[in-house]
DNA sequence: TCATGTCAAGAGACTGAGTGCCAAGTGGCG
DNA sequence: CGCCACTTGGCACTCAGTCTCTTGACATGA
């Protein structure tokens, strides 16, 4: 798994270098040291090569939502950020494949597409949480809709200047626009935690006064690997 | 232009029938009783063909939105409303695409894509008139994703059952929606500058007794977000 | 040790989309 | 009529993606 994922970011950046157009995948099979169809049986084709880590990052999203006991706005808001947070991860991956997509208008529209899974993932979870109720259907579509552009327009823009302060930005958005569509619609009775009697854990992190989240959540990580010995 | 586009429904009827893959460029050509050449400089490719017509209702859309004297809402709902029409208006064409859509996912991709279009020109005309402010780009953003993905799911229902009463249904959806987001985010903006200087403050994560690390970190990350934002 | 089944990979032929080039029409227009 | 711009057809070419057949590695079992 990671060494092939490894193969891949290699790969993407042969295309990024020598050009989408001008990289054959004779070249590309030559490249990664297996024969044209086998590069066909492992990767599908050339375009889902470039995007072969998204299928990874929806199975993440959908175990999230699938398993979190966070009340809806706060699960939303968190898979928003999960999606994000993954763009942001492996920053030379992601910034070698947006210059890759300016090269193509097929590889841009390829990966517009992905936003629609990413808010059919969105709309099928709300659908489910939110149940039966004269509001839900609209609120599932629009509110998966509207979350998923949003996204879009806030990796947009660190793609443009990336800096790290977008994701709280983001976050800060979402949590908004969640709240502003939810209580629009007079979902609020929804918004109550679905947890069951699962008995909490209690965890103490210290950290300094100017620690910011990630700060934060790094001393919770350790905390916790130590006192799980892992 | 009504010459072609009747030579268009043709081709495309013709695809519906013999199939997607299984007729080639050449089939269509010689249907049209034009080279294979000429083909390829007339409708661009195989895949344009299906969607030609949806060029023209891209413009028409355009010339409403940058004509109408409309408020922001009801331009918006007209907008919306104008492209809903445009599918109902000729059924047959409509349906023989949808019949087609069902046989290839390389076309109901292609589908996809024209919503992000459509999704744009809206988000490019509510930008323009809301002008600037600290809620303009959000609500542009959201208000048009979540009006697309709205309209889709109300054609995607006329699709699975064809009746009369879904535009009007729509309309009022979209009214709906339209008002939540707007007056939501108004409010929001009354509301911030009240907001008050940051004290400290405690966080409590409560989580299921199974969760992993990464569970627990999310889950710290939401209630620092919700502690912090408000 | 050898026979047998399985499976991943390679080799190569084949189809069909899309591009580029050139030659042959097909009107206007002086 | 002859010149010109523009359109169309014919044709060869590249390359993505599919399919089939073969080969070799490996495991299992008598």
């Amino acid at each position: 798994m990671s060494r092939s994922s490894e193969a891949i970011n290699q790969l993407i950046h042969i295309l990024d270098e020598r050009g989408w157009s001008a990289t054959t995948v004779d070249d590309l099979a030559k490249e990664a040291g297996i024969s044209r169809a086998t590069f066909f049986r492992v990767y599908g084709s050339k375009e889902d090569l470039v995007f072969a880590d998204h299928e990874e990052m929806i199975e993440r999203l959908e175990a999230f939502l699938e398993r979190t006991d966070h009340d809806i706005a706060s699960a939303m808001r968190e898979g928003l950020a999960l999606v994000f947070r993954y763009h942001l991860e492996d920053e030379g991956r992601t910034l070698a494949r947006h210059r890759l997509l300016k090269q193509s208008t097929q590889l841009r529209n390829r990966e517009l597409l992905t936003s629609h899974t990413y808010e059919r993932i969105f709309r099928h979870w709300l659908r489910r949480r939110l149940g039966p109720g004269l509001a839900a259907e609209p609120v599932a579509v629009s509110l998966s809709g509207a979350a998923v552009a949003l996204h879009n327009a806030f990796l947009r823009k660190w793609l443009a200047e990336p800096s790290p302060g977008v994701l709280s930005e983001f976050t800060a958005e979402a949590k908004k626009l969640i709240h502003v569509v939810l209580s629009g619609y007079e979902l609020e009775g929804k918004l109550r935690s679905s947890a069951g009697v699962k008995g909490p854990h209690a965890v103490v992190a210290l950290v300094g006064e100017s620690a910011d989240t990630e700060e934060i959540c790094e001393a919770v990580r350790s905390a916790l690997n130590h006192s799980r010995g892992e």
